[in-house]
DNA sequence: AAACAGCAATCGGAATTTCTGATAGCAACC
DNA sequence: GGTTGCTATCAGAAATTCCGATTGCTGTTT
C-alpha cells in the first residue's frame, strides 16, 4: 500500500470513472487501473463495482475510504507542519559577546533572528575577545563579536565597526589627567586589563617609548568590572569613547585629551561552517543589524 | 512523499542508524540514504544530524516525526480495517423462496449468512417456483430455492431434497377422499394452482388416462393461500405431506391414500455469477444447510 | 602517529516497478 | 446494428528504486 494508491483511490471514488480519475491525477487510465487492482488484492478487498457507466463504491469501499481520506489528511498536515518549518532554524545559536549588549546592538540582532526562525533559542555568552574566538574554534560558540585582530586562520571575520578607545580616570584624578602628558600617566595607578585583551595592546603602544611603565593598580577580567572599578575611582583604564563621553557629560569621569586609539570591532565565524544555514542567517542578521544602524 | 519513506523515516529516527535501519527494513543502506535525502528535500526540512555516531533527528525532526507516525498509524487503521472486512460480504443478497420458511431450512441458512459475513442483508421473496426462476435470470434475484425442473438454460441447478406432493382435503370431505377413485376425485371442487405451478403438472398428470377434468373451484396464487383453502373446506388440493401429516392428525385435513408425487426440492443461480463469491457463499451455505438437516 | 572501525554519501549499472498506447470486451444508447 | 463510453489487459518503454563498491569523515585503538 503506497499513498499514490490512495490518492487514486479517492479520486475514483470522486469522480466515479476511471478516466477522468486519470485527467485529474495526470496520468493514464491503465495506471489508475493497475492502482485500484493493486490495493484490491492486497487488502483482499472488492473496493468497487465496475458498472458500465463507470466506477462505483461497494459498501466495502465505503467504509475503506473514510479510512484512506483519514490517512491523507494526516499526511497532509505533515506536509502544512513541514512548510511552516522549512528553511527556519530550530535548537540554539550560541553567540559570544566582548562588550555590552547595546553597543552589540543585540536587541536587533535578536529581533531580525527570532523572527525569521521563531523556533531558535539564541545563548549569550559574554568574555573577553580572544578567549570567545577560541571558544568558537572549539564549536561551543557558533559566532563571535571581537575586538582588534584575529589571529586564528580557522575563522573568518566580518569587520562591523570602528570604535575609539580614550584614557579616562575617575572625576577625582580631573587634575592629574588634565593636560597630562604620558610620563605622567603613567605615575597614575592603572586599571589593567587581562593580558589577552586587545586593550592591553594599545597600553603597550602608549607606553613603548618610555622606561617607565605605568603602575599596576587591579585588574579586570572583563569590561564590566572594568568600568566599575573605573567610576569608582581605582584608577584610569581605558574605555570606549561612546561608553566615557556620557559619564564624562554627567560628571562621573574625565577623559584623557591626549591620544585615542581606533578599535575595529568584527564577528568572527568558523570559514568550514560558511555554508551552514544557522551560521549564514547569524552572520546576515548580524550585519544588517549594523548596516541598519550606520544610516 | 511516499509511505516508504515515512516507515524508513521512523525506523532511522527510531534505530538512529542507517545500517541497522536498512537491516530492519530488509533493504540496503544507499535505498535508506536516498529516502532520508528525497524526503528532506521535498519537505525542504533537514530531519536529521548526521554524527559520526549515526542519525540525530533535529528539532524540526522530532516535529515532524510525530506526524510521520500520525500517518502510518492511520494506514494501519486502515489495514486493520480492510482485514477484518476481507473476504467478507456486504450488501444485500435477494433470496427466492417459493415454499414456507422451516421447511426451506431458512433459519439456518441465515445463521450461516450472517456468521460468515455480519455487514450482508438478507432479503427474502416469496412466489411460485416459474417465477422466481425468471426473477433470477432477469437479475432481480441472486438465487432461489424451486420446485420441480428449470427450463431455463442460463441458470445452473443444486439438487436439495425430493418432498412427497399428496391430494389431501378438508375434513368435511373426508368421507368422499376415502377410497375414491381418480374418477371420484374429478367430481370433488379442486383448488386450482395456477398454471405456472409446478403442482399443475401434478394434476394434468393425475387424470391424463380420463376424459373428465377435474372441477376448478378457487385458484390460488400462492401456496400459502392454497393451504387456507383447503383447510377451510373450500375443495381438495395437492400439498406437502410432511405439511399435510399433521394436520390429517390434528383432524384438520384428510388425506387421500391413492396416489402421491414426488417433486424434487431445487436451489437455482445463474451460470455465469458461478464465481461471483456472493453467489458462492449463498449456494454453499444453502448446501450446509441442507446437509445438516439431512443426517 | 598510524592503522582501524563505524558510519553516511555517492556512483554506475542492474533490477524492479510503473507508465503508456493500443486493443479487446462489455453494456447501454441511439 | 453501429456508436459511444467505460474498464481490463498486454507488451514494450520509461522511470524509479535498489544494490555493491567505494569514498570521506570521525573517533578510537594500537
Amino acid at each position: 500500500m503506497e499513498l499514490y494508491q490512495l490518492r487514486t483511490f479517492v479520486t475514483v471514488a470522486d469522480v466515479g470513472n476511471l478516466t477522468h480519475a486519470a485527467e485529474r491525477l495526470y496520468t493514464s487510465q491503465p495506471a489508475i487501473s493497475a492502482h485500484i487492482k493493486a490495493l484490491e488484492q492486497e487488502l483482499n478487498v472488492k473496493l468497487f463495482d465496475r458498472l458500465p457507466k463507470g466506477m462505483r463504491l461497494t459498501e466495502h469501499g465505503k467504509v475503506l475510504i473514510e479510512k484512506a481520506h483519514l490517512v491523507l489528511n494526516t499526511t497532509n498536515d505533515l506536509r502544512i507542519e513541514a512548510s511552516t518549518l522549512s528553511g527556519k532554524l530550530a535548537g540554539t545559536v550560541k553567540i559570544g559577546l566582548n562588550t555590552d549588549a547595546e553597543f552589540l546592538q543585540l536587541s536587533s540582532l535578536h529581533q531580525r533572528l527570532t523572527a525569521q526562525s521563531p523556533q531558535l533559542k539564541i545563548h549569550l555568552a559574554e568574555g573577553i575577545s580572544i578567549e570567545l574566538l577560541h571558544e568558537i574554534r572549539r564549536g561551543s560558540l557558533d559566532g563571535s563579536f571581537y575586538f582588534g585582530d584575529n589571529t586564528l586562520k580557522e575563522l573568518e571575520t566580518i569587520h562591523l565597526a570602528d570604535t575609539t578607545i580614550v584614557v579616562a580616570g575617575a572625576k577625582k584624578l580631573a587634575q592629574q589627567l588634565e593636560n597630562a602628558s604620558i610620563a605622567d600617566l603613567a605615575k597614575l595607578p592603572w586599571i589593567y586589563p587581562i593580558p589577552s585583551c586587545p586593550y592591553q595592546k594599545f597600553v603597550n603602544h602608549l607606553f613603548q617609548d618610555f622606561s617607565i611603565k605605568p603602575k599596576w593598580t587591579a585588574d579586570a577580567s572583563s569590561e564590566r568590572s572594568m568600568n566599575a572599578l573605573l567610576r569608582s575611582g581605582v584608577g584610569v583604564a581605558l574605555i570606549r569613547e561612546d561608553e566615557a563621553l556620557p559619564w564624562a557629560e554627567e560628571g562621573l569621569i574625565t577623559i584623557w585629551q591626549g591620544k585615542s586609539f581606533t578599535l575595529p570591532l568584527n564577528f568572527a565565524y568558523l570559514k568550514k561552517r560558511k555554508q551552514d544555514p544557522l551560521v549564514q542567517a547569524l552572520i546576515e542578521s548580524v550585519v544588517e543589524s549594523f548596516l541598519s544602524i550606520k544610516k
